[in-house]
DNA sequence: GATGAATGAGGTTTCATTCAT
DNA sequence: AATGAATGAAACCTCATTCAT
């Protein structure tokens, strides 16, 4: 709807200068997910991008203009894609998850907008307008597709019924955790995790949650198990 | 006895120097989680806690001293609890898991301290040691207990043979998303999460992941997509 | 003159609170000699003084009135002991002069109160109207009775003419560094100052300087030299 | 010429990056000296250098490094100088004497470094290793040239045989008061006091005591009644 | 377009001073 | 008389922002 028209009428977050020379968005990037928004100074953007303090003007109106246009450059464009993808694809379901994940380790993982996640989460307080442009822009259209895909993959019968909302939250949390311990504890740590094996085995681990129910299940079965607990959480152990 | 009297005759300004630095972090707690340490000023905090700025200087030396303290306060003492809790338990080892989800929920991810996992997650880049200091006294104890708990169950054949390490980093994934959730796009959702109904699903989904294996298993097997997985992830799907 | 009438009317600077506790006093002085006047502590001269920071404002009205009570307290009292002995001595004026600033010696500079000059200087630009009365109470008293002996000595023939003003500044300045010394460079330096030594040969140089001229003089006779180095210092030399 | 032109033509502000450090050392100089170290405050010595606050931050890394820069700019680098040519003087040691006075009056105690005496005695308690600096490479230096002047007057015979080392203290130390009375007393007194009177006297009494002593001395001989007040110096005159 | 010296608002921190106890 | 927790003005210092070159 509304993207649409925000895609002719030129919205307010896209302002002049077309020319945002790379290095200082890379830049500012780095610093911004190392030492946060207000942590950074631009002082040490522009020494990292090599250019002069005064330069940063240039192009950006301010700090929170540069921040802004970090945020915007470092969205992910690749959803549409991916739904796209998903779209054509004729495959077993889990075979798209794992294709999805896949593709999104490559793209967005592994690169720098990797540290975009941190960045997000530690400043939605201070800027909620950049948060929620976030949310709509990424977060919302990143779940749908992939509640997209638990929904084909419940009605092909090749995923057991789960509500589709919840589980993609739960879904997302290891891939969004492994982006965090990179750019948080990860350097710190003596245990290096190894980010492959860290999402085959949760790609291994979601594809078994969402596995249909054979036949009969044990008295313990998660099913009847989930629906107690959401009535009582913390005392359910004690009945 | 004399705490209902000084509740009832209050005195322009009441001095409670035992209850000041509580007071104290808490208010430091909910800005610094808030709007990250650099964005927080002492100001704020001052005012939040009800006291003047110099106030602050009676109780710990500059920002920084405040924020070391606010971490170490809030530092779970309770891992230990779980751990002496864990080596009585009899039942089942889903039944622990469980248990020891349900506590932490109760005991940390309701209260205050929920926000330090976001606070620590933000300002591990400018403070490393602090870092290294809550992996070493959160993070590595509560996944040593936590593997203790995914031995047992595969030692009893209650799980199946996982790698300790790797599924508790997966597990406890989407229990930190739920704190990070809940102080960051959380308040900016329209679509309110609700945080048992996520966290049952969520316990749900790992006793399936763990759930041993009935007998024999069809080609897709998940533990041989692992193994294929680790060498390739993102190439997988086109195979 | 006026100073009579200071004594009567008790002036504005000897105000209440008689009972000024001398170690308050005494901590003062030696942190003010010590860190200055701006560079001394409130909190410093209480914990030295063994009180705690309230307890200063029961005797002085602010640390300005602290500091004057400090120099007060210190000033020398006996110069008119001084003049009187003066007046009474009958032997040759070079022995006045030695047991007068013996008693100097063993009054003043022995004691704490020879952190005041010190003190005096480095403040004089902060506290001009404490300076003015110093200048008033202590330098120029000390300057006349010693201008009077002086004058004693020339007018008994037991001193050349000079101009008692001047030399009696010139006859100053050492017992004055002396004092500084003490308090500056001293404890920096390695090689340990005599004050004893130091002052009898200032003693000794005093009066040798004194010394009424015998017949003669070479032709680079000082007296002669003098006149010649007022016109031109500084290029004299070239003549 | 364009220094002519940049007084005629002169823009909002000029641009003069390599004139500022001197201008700033200039003005803190002046304002350390008038109201000591603590007592300065930088607003003040960037209004009075012409410059904000933060200018003063582009060239000087805190109060303190601007303090030691201060010292270090006003360190005379001139006693090599003096060196110099004491060693090649041939005329008298009293005649080189003089020399040596009026240049340090022309070289130090006319200028704007005369103010540095006073600071550093003042602020030696606050930064003794400073002190130490200015006592290594400033006192040290010149006590030692002079002692050398002393010794040749003495290996000549032009003088008489005096310990150089206590010698040159009381021999500067009228000088050095010179400097301090200028900074301190100096403004509050009614009675001015010449500069070149002073010294000249101060020249006059210095030479008439290392003046040979001629052939028999009288009873009151002042080198034996050194070795007597060394002795006992404030109960001699009673003897 | 690019620079970097200069600025000054705003933060952290200190410390003289107050006041209920 | 004595205390010491609390205060807030004022200092030091930082850094986003401007602007002449």
């Amino acid at each position: 709807m509304n993207r649409i028209e925000s895609r002719t009428a030129r919205p307010r977050w896209e302002r002049r200068k077309d020319a945002r020379p790379s290095e200082l968005l890379a830049a500012a990037l780095s610093l911004f997910v190392e030492k946060g928004y207000a942590g950074t100074r631009l002082d040490d953007v522009a020494a990292r991008a090599g250019v002069s303090k005064g330069t940063l003007y240039l192009y950006f109106d301010n700090k929170e203009d540069l921040f802004k246009a970090v945020v915007r450059e470092n969205i992910s464009r690749n959803i549409e894609a991916g739904r796209e993808e998903a779209a054509k694809f004729e495959g077993h379901s889990a075979q798209l998850l794992r294709y999805l994940i896949g593709e999104w380790f490559s793209r967005i993982a592994s690169g720098p907008a990797s540290g975009i996640a941190k960045l997000m989460i530690a400043e939605s307080g201070n800027f909620p307008e950049i948060a929620s442009f976030y949310l709509a822009e990424v977060i919302e259209p990143a779940h749908a597709l992939m509640q997209g895909v638990i929904r084909r993959g419940i009605g092909r019968s090749e995923f057991r019924r789960v509500d589709p909302g919840l589980f993609v939250h739960t879904m997302f949390a290891p891939m969004v955790m492994l982006l965090l311990w990179k750019h948080s504890f990860g350097p710190c740590s003596s245990k290096a995790l190894d980010p492959k094996a860290y999402l085959a085995l949760h790609i291994e681990n979601t594809i078994a949650a969402l596995r249909p129910e054979p036949q009969a299940q044990p008295k313990t079965s998660a099913s009847r198990a989930t629906k107690r607990r959401s009535a009582g959480l913390n005392r359910a152990v004690h009945a």
